[in-house]
DNA sequence: CTGTGTGCAAAGGGTTTGCAAGTAC
DNA sequence: GTACTTGCAAACCCTTTGCACACAG
């Protein structure tokens, strides 16, 4: 058997230090947020002996750490979702289009359409790109 | 001099009954919010005899009847900004790309780049999209 | 007159922090 | 041993609602 699980390799590679809480809300959002965005409370309903606010400086730190990425659907809440679509996290990587149903108030990560390039302004810096459809989900469509 | 001076007529098209909480809110949010997007608190700053709640009110009905648009910049509070650049407001308008700067926490209107097109997977159905670029802008930078 | 809008106050809901006890390394 | 984490509780802040009075048409 492996000295790291995944998860603890993860947060290792973050630089991160290894503790049950982190690797219980990381083992939660990869393995029953089905692919999507989500909120603390999502987390929160999920996690039964969960902390809120140390899972909220948890998601917080992840996000830092680009082990997740922020989401804001305009839902009111602040939303998450990793950070990459495969195990590992890429620096380069410009992130992928988000839809929001505003039927069933779901948020899907596209992973398979990237977000755009747009030429700026002079003077402008980017470092981070959020791109976000709202409309009908097909579940939702029928 | 005119029957309805430009405010007004804007809440007349939209088909809101004008009153003076609404001309005021309208003056306001188009003559003193340097085209960048605004929280409700933004107005509450600069509107100093205004009841918060029906500033509120005011701005959701703006938005919901496209007067506005809603703004998602992970700034924790909802913001809005014109719904368009000019003094009319175009049905088809697909918006425009908004950057936020994470030294200074403006979020400005690129009102000059549209929002590029995605394609969807089947079954989406896209009613509205959202783009926000982070970064640092060109007052912080130097 | 009648339905709509406004002000005030309070409730609601998610986020964020302080602090003491517990834990990683 | 030392610095970092966690749990609990409370504070915060913005958003949202209820209700009585005021107002537009």
């Amino acid at each position: 058997m492996p000295e790291f699980n995944p998860y603890e390799a993860i947060l290792s590679e973050a630089g991160i230090r290894i503790t049950a809480v982190r690797l219980l809300v990381l083992k939660t959002i990869s393995e029953r947020m089905h692919g999507g965005a989500f909120s603390l409370q999502d987390v929160m309903q999920v996690m039964v002996t969960a902390d809120n606010s140390s899972v909220f400086r948890t998601l917080t730190l992840f996000a830092e750490r680009r082990i997740l990425r922020t989401v804001n659907d305009g839902s009111g809440m602040q939303k998450y979702c990793l950070a990459a679509h495969a195990d590992h996290v890429h620096d380069q990587d410009t992130g992928h289009v988000h839809f929001t149903c505003t039927v069933c108030q779901r948020t899907v990560c596209l992973t398979d359409i990237p977000i755009p390039h747009v030429s700026l302004p002079d003077g402008y810096e980017a470092t981070d790109t959020e791109f976000i459809v709202k409309g009908i989900c097909p579940r939702c469509r029928r």
